[in-house]
DNA sequence: AGCACGCCGACT
DNA sequence: GTCGGCGTGCTC
């Protein structure tokens, strides 16, 4: 007599077990046990010990020469994982390397039994592709009204093209600010919101409303690409070059790449938006692969200052005169948006003649003053002694980029009666009311305002622009090019203490020049995003078993480098091999279940300078 | 992650 | 001859 026959994915981490398993479905309970449903399943010598496990499949046949076990019980009868869903999670899990396990513990929320009563889940096949169109969108700066507040008009643009939408919809953003602008922009739009804000349970409960078909538009962070919304019609990806949009946990998935595997499986409109171009939508463009922004959109008037200081308080804030005229006459007429690159009171150690910054003579991270006057090594907590300059050999040092809550300080002097107002990481605020103020904000934590603010004035550019790293100009590119999209219509940005090649593309609004010139420059020397950077990181032997694998061997390998407690290689493989490559490593983890070994594509991270912030 | 199995040294 | 050390390998 032939059984019904489960094949469930444990929820683990361990590499052996990322495979399906078969179980029995028991006769008493049976009905609960679903495709996609969650169950709890006996694993191990002598079936001892319970782990939770997903259903993907249920058939009649099972894996011949084995005798089975049966399911322990069923955990809910709720279908959480979806055909399409799985599908997204196995996919993205073999192109990165990682277990599927690892991902769904991303897509999907942890279980709260009281906030699945009284639901119905629709039986949901794995849907027929819609034809797929991808494409990249150039967003205007500025900043328009809405009932409940300002947003931004980049977000407007988006809240237009979800409008247009009579199927799933989802955007994704990098983080909570652009949520709530967002939110306002969809004011009109029934949504649900996607990010870790509200109890476990609340989250469930927004899962189980998309899960219903209850909720058909998602908004949220890089999580909410795996939302398992039906009938996908228009999968949004805002401002993809954002770090945030990055996993931090293996196997690192970037929002971007999921929902490019996302789209490959579903189909439908698949849209890169951002106010600055990245450098891989520019690869799509050039590829054929997405189709390119049909026009240049709108964009701010951007001022170079480099014209000495010529004031006391304009020197002490590092703030060139000319820039110092327009932020007091921008007072006049409302509020002021200073952009600054690091939070607090820690500025970075430079040599006072060439600006040049120090680093550590131990572990060569960039040093920075403390409270007290002393330098300061962050990484290996030591206080240099006899800091010599790498390029002058001058001993004499200085302190660069002093932070929002001096730069604040010093304004604020400068500009008596004048109310300031500072915005960082331990300061939150996503809105300022509109009055003359100075806003002081650390890049990522600007407010916005209603109207948007009569000047907008970025410092501290200099040393963010000759910091080492792959993304450095990319990155520059979006903080400025962001900070200059909250100004008003007509005001003047101002770039203090930059210039060159960079500066005069970014004033003069030629930003697709500046992510062309970038691409070009990473292709010849094969860096992403024109070839994959394949970054496993384990112990030197097995490292070096990886190494020798055969789909490896004829690649370019960097290192082994010390990275943290363990140690790093990286691959660089074109796209046509690196499957082949991610692949072989994976089954070689797998076979030889290798804990330790971990794979990261595409980690930009290891060409940048160590972040000492 | 656990948990059993097994091969080898030390002890009643 | 047997107890138990923990290194090795497997989990339907």
């Amino acid at each position: 007599m032939s059984r019904r026959v489960a094949h469930v994915l444990v929820e683990s981490p361990v590499p052996r077990l990322d495979r399906l398993l078969d179980y029995l479905i028991p006769e008493e309970g049976a009905p609960d046990v679903v495709v996609g449903g969650r169950v709890r399943v006996p694993l191990g010598k002598g079936g001892s010990r319970l782990v939770n496990a997903y259903v993907v499949d249920i058939s009649e046949q099972s894996t011949p020469g084995i005798t089975l076990s049966e399911i322990a019980s069923a955990n809910g009868s709720v279908p959480v994982l979806t055909p399409a869903l799985w599908a997204l999670v196995r996919a993205v899990a073999d192109r990165n390397g990682g277990g599927a396990a690892d991902v769904l513990r991303i897509a999907i929320p942890k279980r709260g039994v009281r906030i699945e009563k009284g639901r119905t889940f629709p039986l949901r096949r794995l849907p027929t592709p819609r034809p797929s169109r991808r494409s990249v969108m150039s967003l205007d700066a500025g900043v328009t009204e809405t009932a409940q507040g300002p947003t931004l008009r980049s977000l407007r643009q988006i809240a237009d093209l979800v409008r247009e939408a009579k199927a799933g919809v989802i955007v994704v953003v990098p983080d909570w600010r652009d949520l709530a602008l967002l939110s306002r922009a969809l004011e009109d739009v029934p949504h649900v919101t996607v990010d870790s804000s509200g109890t476990p349970s609340e989250r469930y409960g927004r899962y189980l409303d998309i899960l219903s078909g209850e909720a058909r538009v998602v908004i949220g962070t890089r999580a909410a690409v795996y939302a398992p919304v039906f009938d996908l019609e228009l999968l949004v990806v805002v401002d993809e070059s954002d770090p945030l949009l990055e996993e931090p946990h293996t196997p690192y998935v970037h929002a971007r790449d999921a929902a490019v595997v996302r789209n490959s499986i579903e189909g439908g409109r698949l849209v890169f938006a951002s106010i600055t171009p990245s450098v891989e939508s520019a690869r799509f463009v050039e590829l054929g692969f997405v189709d390119a922004a049909p026009a240049i959109p709108s964009r701010g008037l951007v001022l170079l200052a480099n014209d000495d200081t010529d004031d006391g308080f304009a020197s002490r804030a590092r703030i060139p005169a000319s820039g110092w005229r327009i932020l007091r006459d921008a007072l006049e007429r409302g509020p002021v948006l200073v952009q600054v690159s690091r939070p607090g009171f820690t500025p970075q150690v430079v040599c006072a003649d060439c600006r040049i910054p120090h680093r550590c003579g131990t572990c060569r991270s960039l040093l920075s003053g403390s409270r007290d006057g002393t330098v300061l090594c962050r990484v290996c907590g030591r206080s240099p002694i006899g800091l010599k300059c790498a390029l002058c050999s001058g001993r004499a040092t200085a302190w660069s980029g002093a932070g929002s809550v001096r730069t604040a300080e010093e304004l604020g002097r400068a500009f008596p009666g004048v109310p300031v107002v500072v915005a960082d990481g331990e300061h939150r605020a996503l809105e300022v009311p509109r009055r003359a103020s100075l806003v002081i904000a650390t890049r990522g934590a600007e407010p916005i305002v209603s109207g948007g603010y009569e000047a907008v004035l970025i410092v501290d550019g200099d040393k963010e622009l000759q910091r080492p790293g792959l993304r450095t100009s990319e990155n520059c590119l979006r903080w400025w090019g962001y900070a200059a999209s909250l100004a008003a219509n007509g005001a003047t940005v101002v770039l203090a203490n930059v210039d060159g090649a960079f500066a005069s593309l970014f004033a003069t609004n030629q930003w697709e020049s500046i992510v062309e010139t970038e691409l070009r420059e990473r292709r010849a020397l094969g860096f992403p995003p024109s070839n994959r950077a394949i970054a496993v990181r384990g112990s030197i032997s097995e490292l070096q078993a990886v190494r020798e694998l055969s789909a490896v061997v004829s690649h370019r390998v960097m290192g082994p480098a010390q990275d943290g407690d363990v140690f790093r290689i990286v691959i660089l493989a074109d796209y046509r091999s690196a499957p082949a490559v991610v692949s072989a490593i994976r089954v070689h983890t797998i076979t030889t279940n290798a804990t330790g070994l971990r794979v990261h594509c595409d980690d930009l991270s290891i060409f940048d300078d160590i972040d000492d912030a």
